[in-house]
DNA sequence: TTGTAAGCGTTATCAT
DNA sequence: ATGATAACGCTTACAA
C-alpha cells in the first residue's frame, strides 16, 4: 500500500498510485516535457488523478535534481525609493510569467554581500543588482556569474540602464531655454552611485552654452528627501543662490521643493526646481514637479529578461543599448525671475 | 577519488573529504546541532575544511529533507502603498534575522489565490497576507494552515492588526475639538478592504456628539491618490460642502489634498483634510498632512514574529491585541472659518 | 510506450 | 564519537 506515506502532502507517487502508473510516468506527463512520448489513454488518466489529488509539485525537489530553483534575487539598495519599486514591479512581472519567483533584498539593514550570500545558498539561479549593490560586491560578482547591473553601464558586467547622460543634457536644456544663467544642483558625492553621468551631461551642457557651475551651488547631498531638504536649506542660507537647481532624482526634488517652501522661497518664481525619474509622487505635489522620465518598470522588465534568456541558455549577443528619457515639464520650472538690481 | 563531482559547486561531500571525514559528520559540525557531539578536533578539521573550500550549504536540498524551505511569503494588494512597503519591511527584517527569506507578492497584476498557489508550490512554511487578500482566497487558507492576516482582526484566523476603532475615534475627537460641524469622509465601499472599522468608529464618534454625516458627503473611492482626488473633485462640485473631511488613508488624503489646491480651495482654512497611516508623504507635502500614525513596521515585525513562533512550535497563546494609534497634527487640519451668511 | 534504477545534496536514524 | 544507510520528491537515462 503506497499511499500517503504517513505525511499529508500528495506527491507524484501518490497520483501514480491512483492513476494506475509508476511515478516516473507521472513527472513525464507533468512536467510538460516536449519529448515525453506517453499514450493519449495514460496521459488522460494521469491529469485526471492529478487534479483530483489536487497534485501540487514540490519546487524544492525539482531544484534539487535540475539544479536551479526558477528564483532570481533582485537587491536593492532602498526599496522606499518609488523608482526602485517600479524597477522590481518590472522585473517581478516578468519572472512570474516564467514561473520564476523574485526575492527582494532591501540593503538598508543588511549589506549586498551578505544577501547575495543567502541568496548563493538558496540557489537563486540570477541576481538583478543595483548601482549601489553593484559596486559594494565587486569581485564576488565576477565568480557568480548570472548578474545583471541596473543603471550602471560597464563593459565588466551585464547591464540595463537608461540613458543618463541624456538626462543630464535635457535639464540642462530645459533651464537654459527658460532663460536660467544661474543654476544650481544636488546630488550625491561624485564617487557613489550610477548618478555620475546625469550630473556630468548636465555641468558639461551648461559648459556648452557658457554658463558655469559655482562650486558653491553644486551641493553634495544623499539621494533622498531628508537629503535634497537639507541641501536646499544649506543653499538657501548662502550669500548668494541660484535661479535654478537640478535634482539628481525626484526625492532629493521633493526635499529641495520643501525646503523652498517652508522658507518661503517662492517656486517657480523665485527658485526653478528639476528633478529625474518622474516618480508618481512628482504628479502630486503642489506645484507639481517638473522631471526627467526614466522607464523604471521597463528597465526592471529588461533585466528580467535579460537574465531569463542568459539562464535559458539563449544569450542575446546585441550590444546594450541605453533606454531613452523624456522631458516631463511641470510647475516647478519657469524664467526666472529679473533680480532687483539689474 | 571523491573529488568534487564534476559540478562546480562544493558540496558537503567535498568538505567530507577533505578533513577526512564522512559526509555526514560535515553536516552534523556545519548544521549547529545542540545535541551534535563530534570531537572538538574533528569539529576543527572539518571547519577549516568548510572555509578553505567556500562551502556554502544547499538550502533546497536542506528544505527537501527537512519538508520545509525556510522561506515565508507576503502576498500584497499593492506594494506602491507606502504603509504595506514598510510592512514589508517589517516582516523583512524579523525573517531575515531568523535565516528566512521572504518572496514578496504583489496582486496587482496577479491574483492572490495564484500566488498561494505558487507560493505552496515553492514548500513556503507560511504566508502573511493583507486584507484584500484574505478575503480573496477565503477556505483556501483554512487548507493551508500557517498564514497570518494583517489589519484584518478575526476569530478565523491569526492576525496583526492596529487599532483601527481608535484610529477613526481619534481623527473624529480632532476635527470636532477645531470646532468642526460639517464634516465629510472618502473611502472605498464598505464591503471592501479593512477599512470599515475606522469608518464606523469615526461615524459613530460624531453621531456621538450629536454630528451626522450626511450620505453627499460620504464619498466611496479605490485607497488610492486618484480615489481621493476624483472624490474630493466631486465633493467640491456638489451645492453645499463639508468644512472637514476624514479619509482612510494618507493615499486618499494626498489625493483630495491635490484636489483641493488645483480648485482653489485653501486648505485648511477652507477645507480641513485628516489622512491616516501616517506615511512619510505626509511631512513632505505641503501643507504638511494631518494624519493618524500606524506602527506599520511593527505590525509586519509582528506578523513575521507570530508566523515564525508557530513554525517553531512555541504558539504564544495569548490573546491578540491591536496596535495604539496615534494623532499627529499637522498642517492640513484647523478650526473652519466660518460661513459668511451665518 | 512504460517501468526500473540512479542520483540531486542534505538530514536523521541507526549501528559501530 | 563517527560512519553507513536510508529517506526527502523529483527528473532523466536506460531497460523492458
Amino acid at each position: 500500500m503506497a499511499r500517503s506515506s504517513g505525511s499529508n502532502r500528495i506527491t507524484a507517487l501518490d497520483v501514480a498510485a491512483r492513476a494506475g502508473v509508476s511515478q516516473p510516468t507521472v513527472s513525464l506527463v507533468l512536467s510538460g516535457n516536449p519529448r515525453a512520448r506517453v499514450a493519449a489513454t495514460t496521459r488522460e488518466r494521469v491529469l485526471e488523478a492529478a487534479k483530483e489529488l489536487g497534485y501540487e509539485p514540490n519546487l524544492l525537489a525539482r531544484g534539487l535534481v535540475l539544479r536551479r530553483s526558477y528564483a532570481i534575487g533582485l537587491v536593492i539598495s532602498d526599496v522606499s525609493n518609488p523608482f526602485y519599486l517600479d524597477v522590481v514591479r518590472g522585473a517581478e512581472r516578468v519572472a512570474a510569467d516564467k514561473g520564476y519567483a523574485v526575492l527582494l533584498c532591501d540593503c538598508r539593514e543588511i549589506t549586498a554581500d551578505v544577501h547575495l550570500q543567502t541568496l548563493r545558498t538558496r540557489q537563486v539561479d540570477g541576481v538583478i543588482i543595483d548601482p549601489s549593490g553593484a559596486q559594494s560586491v565587486s569581485e564576488t560578482l565576477l565568480a557568480e556569474s548570472n548578474v545583471i547591473v541596473i543603471e550602471e553601464p560597464s563593459d565588466r558586467w551585464l547591464w540595463v540602464a537608461s540613458d543618463a547622460a541624456s538626462a543630464g543634457r535635457v535639464a540642462a536644456e530645459h533651464l537654459l531655454a527658460l532663460g536660467h544663467r544661474l543654476i544650481g544642483a544636488i546630488g550625491p558625492s561624485a564617487a557613489a552611485y550610477g548618478f555620475r553621468a546625469r550630473e556630468r551631461a548636465f555641468v558639461q551642457a551648461l559648459r556648452a552654452a557658457g554658463v558655469s557651475l559655482p562650486s558653491e551651488w553644486l551641493r553634495r547631498a544623499p539621494p533622498t528627501v531628508g537629503g535634497g531638504q537639507h541641501a536646499m536649506r544649506a543653499l538657501l542660507a548662502q550669500g548668494s543662490r541660484p535661479t535654478a537647481v537640478f535634482c539628481i532624482n525626484d526625492l532629493v526634488a521633493l526635499g529641495a521643493l520643501k525646503a523652498c517652501l517652508t522658507a518661503g522661497v517662492k517656486v517657480p518664481s523665485e527658485m526653478s526646481i528639476m528633478g529625474c525619474d518622474d516618480i508618481e509622487m512628482a504628479r502630486i505635489v503642489t506645484p507639481e514637479l517638473t522631471s526627467v522620465a526614466v522607464p523604471a518598470r521597463e528597465i526592471g522588465a529588461r533585466a528580467a529578461r535579460l537574465l531569463l534568456q542568459r539562464l535559458e541558455g539563449k544569450s542575446d549577443q546585441r550590444a546594450p543599448r541605453p533606454l531613452p528619457v523624456r522631458l516631463v515639464v511641470r510647475q516647478t520650472t519657469s524664467p526666472p525671475t529679473p533680480l532687483p538690481e539689474s
